[in-house]
DNA sequence: TCTGGGGTCCTAGGACCC
DNA sequence: TCTGGGGTCCTAGGACCC
């Protein structure tokens, strides 16, 4: 068997993609700072970014470093079409693809040389072919291992092509600041400044055993092995997922229990929903809070078998609420959630009409859901909690 | 810096079993 | 009645990513 040594993995990670598929469809946008998204900022143009605004940003805020941005609301659908598209180049590529989310993934082409050319060459060719057929700006990265891609394509962002090769990795990793390193957030980063590590390089010299008693075993043999450039981890083409969920964020005040308990509802529904879409179950519920100061905490039960079953669900996550519900009432709370966890893959029950389409025909939709759930007021419960969320009415107990 | 929505992975303690 | 070591599952929290 064939097994290439050289730099072979593609990091590809569209730029800005919320805001460049904005920009792409709209022309009066191109040039222009652009923001994705109203109370926080989604996305922002590299124009936007250039001013300060970064995503997660407070919309007030984002305004006030740029009053000329054009705020725009997302189109969701737009941005799950233009990655579809992206994802069918990426495919015809190479068949070994492992995407990590909806703009950005690994190829391996590392079989490809004798077909079709370098690695080099065909990154400069897909980033060609996106730009030409989907009409976005890609940033791709060419490395050894997947770690020393994504930090590649993170530096040559945006719209650019870097390629590591294999002697010069040492050359361009140690001169880079820690926060470059995937894995290193602002906590880890914050304790090597501490005790002034500024550079990979400067990590590379530490030794395993100092930054496992300053970071864990866990993050410091992680961080030792990727400043020493060693990351076997493989492409792994078909990864599903583990979780699923929905959240809401909540504003301040008091939340009364039924309004919690409507809310959840609708979460429930709409993550259920997903799930039967998907074909999936899930086997732990759990509750996801957010209190009045921002500390987070989860409640979670796990069943006998999956399920995605929305009565069951929900019946759960009530039983978790009713539990939380003395906390909550001391600490206020700013944020509910639903999450599924250990998905299995059985199909647990076919979709609903309206899993499928949400403009089903509604009377068919309404019995469908009867003849599954049995109860009137869960079935207008459900139907409603499609569109209405937070203001659907209270479900009985 | 006053904070959305969707995820991943890791750690640690306790229950339970052999 | 008191005691060992190992493994798995569950719950909860935390850091990090886009």
């Amino acid at each position: 068997m064939f097994v290439s040594t050289g730099a072979h993995i593609l990091h590809a990670d569209l730029d800005a993609f919320y805001a460049s598929v904005e920009q792409r469809d709209d022309p009066r946008l191109r040039g222009r700072p652009v923001i994705v998204g109203g109370g926080v900022v989604l996305a922002a143009s590299y124009e936007a970014k250039a001013r300060g605004v970064r995503s997660a940003m407070g919309g007030r805020q984002a305004r006030r470093l740029c009053p000329d941005a054009i705020v725009v609301p997302p189109r969701m659908s737009a941005y799950t079409a233009a990655s579809r598209a992206v994802f069918e180049i990426f495919r015809r590529t190479t068949p070994l693809v492992e995407g990590l989310s909806v703009d950005e993934a690994f190829l391996d082409v590392g079989g490809l040389r004798r077909l079709v050319g370098p690695p080099a060459d065909i990154a400069t060719t897909l980033r060609r072919e996106i730009r030409d057929e989907v009409g976005l700006p890609i940033t791709v990265g060419v490395a050894r291992t997947k770690f020393l891609a994504k930090v590649a394509s993170g530096v040559a962002k945006p719209d650019g092509l870097l390629v590591v090769p294999p002697d010069g990795e040492q050359a361009f990793l140690h001169p880079l600041p820690v926060e470059r390193l995937w894995g290193v957030g602002p906590v880890t980063a914050a304790k090597l400044r501490e005790r002034r590590i500024r550079t990979v390089g400067e990590v590379a010299r530490l030794g395993e055993a100092a930054l496992v008693s300053l970071l864990g075993a866990g993050a410091g043999r992680h961080l030792h092995a990727l400043a020493h450039n060693r990351d076997p981890r493989p492409v792994q083409v078909g990864r599903r997922r583990g979780s699923m969920g929905a959240q809401h964020a909540l504003g301040g005040g008091p939340h009364p229990p039924d309004e919690l308990d409507a809310i959840l509802a609708g979460l429930v529904d709409r993550v259920t929903r997903r799930m039967r879409r998907a074909g999936r179950g899930g086997r732990t519920i759990v509750l996801r809070l957010r209190f009045a100061d921002y500390t987070r905490a989860t409640r979670s039960r796990t069943l006998p078998k999956a399920t995605d079953d929305t009565r069951i669900v929900l019946d759960g996550v009530r039983a978790l609420l009713r539990a939380a519900l003395p906390e909550i009432e001391r600490r206020g709370v700013t944020l509910v959630g639903v999450a599924l966890g250990n998905l299995d893959d059985n199909p647990v029950q076919p979709p609903l009409p309206f899993d499928r389409d949400p403009g089903a025909d509604l009377d068919a939709a309404v019995d469908a859901v009867r003849d599954r759930f049995g109860s009137d007021s869960l079935t207008r419960a459900v139907l409603l909690g499609r569109e209405t969320g937070p203001e659907m009415p209270l479900l009985p107990d």
